[in-house]
DNA sequence: GAAAACGAGGAAAACGATTGCCGTCACGCT
DNA sequence: AGCGTGACGGCAATCGTTTTCCTCGTTTTC
């Protein structure tokens, strides 16, 4: 291979500004058609040409142009997604379920952080339509419901985790009614009937749909003990639950974080756990679960599986499929050292 | 309102397929390249005629093809932001600083995660260039160096966080050691003199520049204890410093979850902090200085600061300017009860 | 009062790729 | 011999903007 130095693709490397399909054209020979039509696999030409033209568009590092390309096709293989509320830990497996799910189609992501400012949102989806995305996948912190982003938009729409208050548009979300009743459920079965909730605000939607799924399913010892979503809340909780003389021998907490607040102060009260009290969590945080003592139960809403999901049916839409309407997904519970059976 | 409801801009929600410069010159009255010098404010026109095209444009709800105008201009206004690991902690917030910067001068963002795969890493170089952005910034969750992402590219690279092996190439990292001197000189400062250190890997990059820094600082009372970034391995090597009887008066860690887990396992042996022993951990993660008890003093590496530094000479750079080499920035200290003096 | 300057806006050529249409050639059939 | 038929590739239109000339009037200026 003494030459194959010199003929190694320079792919990418051409210092200096791109190739166009003309220069490649040329070094093929060919016409830009036909050099189109040898990359792009289309047309019907001689396997020889073909292979002359590859060589010479490795050679040159060529990389098609895609505004060149989407201006004609009028595809751009690109979605933007909006993220409402802030970048952060629900964005992100959301993000990377519709990137899998999108780059198996070779699509890219536009991502946009709209950190819950409408006119930044609005800002952003100009943009994101200037650029005549193939599609725009809405996500968010929060599970209720919003505002559609926009009306009669040129593109098909698609809400993950939350979801659109107009009920024709294309939405999934967590069933987290369904993810309460694993919760109380997999108490009952580890031989738990004294159960409490302790979980956020109460005008937090998320908060309200857990506790009543949860009501519904189990007498609860004591009200719902509503707070916030910290591990301080958590700890205070379990001071509540403790001085009211209640007995309970599990809580179902809303969150991963309130849960281990609540591990600590019950620890420290002599409680041991899943010993006294069981306790399962929700979001299945790694760094809650995995720091928690005991490591700890949780239920996990599978925001990849969601962020996938909501990006198939956007591919689908993009291709013409009607994809209107809410979707619900089962949690899963993941069983950990704090509901252990003793063995 | 009768009519109001007809006239009232229609912005974006022009069902179907959106509108053209050719359609807004038509209902304006004027030629195609008259309505784009109006609506960029180029060339001379009558201030009347530009307020016929800027209303029609508004009534069709015109967004301009961003490919049509690339195309012709040859900027984007676009970056990609590659990060090598998985999006996480570290990437968000350099995230958020490069769009912060970006975003004032109506540049956005791709996001593609290499997910620490080299062919997808290649992959979303070639897509980048074929979408043409102004530039790239790499980022990744290690500071160590690595290889750059590809020589002579057409397009200015700026890597943050993780800085590139070819000392020409611009990188803007964090300046770790001057994060663990500070970490020593303010437990000095509080009146410390027995000081340890626990931290991540030996083979990890940062680990060892922040140990060394530490040691060059201070004489510590033990060597360093390299182990894992989890709380476990915080708790575990609370355990080896206590059963060698090492006489510590406080603990320099290399992460918070190594403090806060050290926290723990100090408080339950029964050593107050900070009376007993002052804890200073490193990342200044939210979730783990406030989870903590006391809460954590931490070593801050800005990493919104980075992003938005590294954005700001990315900018630089796409204007021509020479932005080569590699800068350090600063770490802050934020101190809390974990070292906090007693009253 | 003629020439120059200027202001306003139109015509058309880019930008780089894709694609439908058409020409050309070679071959095989009647 | 004449014609039809594929195979192969070139030509040129097209996508939607921007931008560079131009071309007109209409003022100014000497």
């Amino acid at each position: 291979m003494s030459d194959g130095r010199e003929t190694r693709e320079e792919t990418l490397s051409d210092r200096g500004r791109a190739a166009t399909i003309s220069e490649v054209a040329a070094l093929a020979g060919v016409s830009t058609g036909t050099a189109s039509k040898a990359l792009n696999g289309r047309g019907s030409l001689r396997a020889e040409t073909v292979a002359r033209v590859q060589q010479a568009s490795d050679q040159l590092g060529f990389v098609a142009n895609a505004a060149a390309r989407s201006l004609q096709t009028g595809r751009t293989y690109t979605v933007g997604m909006i993220t409402t509320d802030s970048i952060g830990r629900f964005s992100i497996p959301l993000l990377i379920g519709a990137e899998d799910a999108l780059g198996a189609g070779q699509v890219s992501v536009f991502l946009c952080d709209a950190r819950d400012d409408p006119i930044r949102e609005q800002y952003y989806l100009r943009t994101l339509l200037s650029r005549k995305v193939d599609g725009i996948i809405v996500t968010g912190r929060r599970t209720q419901a919003r505002q559609p982003v926009g009306a009669g938009l040129p593109v098909p729409v698609v809400y993950a985790f939350i979801s659109s208050a107009d009920p024709h548009d294309c939405s999934v979300v967590p069933d987290e009614a369904d993810g309460a009743r694993r919760a109380i459920r997999h108490l009952q079965a580890v031989g738990r009937q004294k159960i409490a909730h302790v979980t956020g605000p109460g005008h937090h939607h998320s908060a309200r749909v857990r506790a009543a799924a949860a009501a519904e399913c189990a007498d609860l010892v004591a009200p719902t003990l509503y707070g916030r979503w910290s591990e301080a809340w958590g700890r205070q909780a379990a001071g509540i639950l403790l001085s009211t003389g209640a007995d309970v021998d599990a809580v179902f907490c809303g969150s991963d974080q309130i849960a281990r607040g609540m591990a600590e102060a019950l620890h420290e009260a002599g409680r041991e756990i899943p010993r006294d009290v069981a306790l399962v969590g929700f979001d299945n945080w790694d760094v809650m679960v995995d720091g928690c003592r005991p490591a700890l139960t949780s239920i996990d809403m599978d925001l990849e599986g969601i962020g996938r999901s909501a990006a198939e049916l956007l591919l689908a839409a993009i291709n013409g499929d009607d994809v209107g309407g809410r979707r619900a997904r089962p949690c899963r519970l993941v069983p950990r050292a704090s509901t252990a059976v003793p063995a």
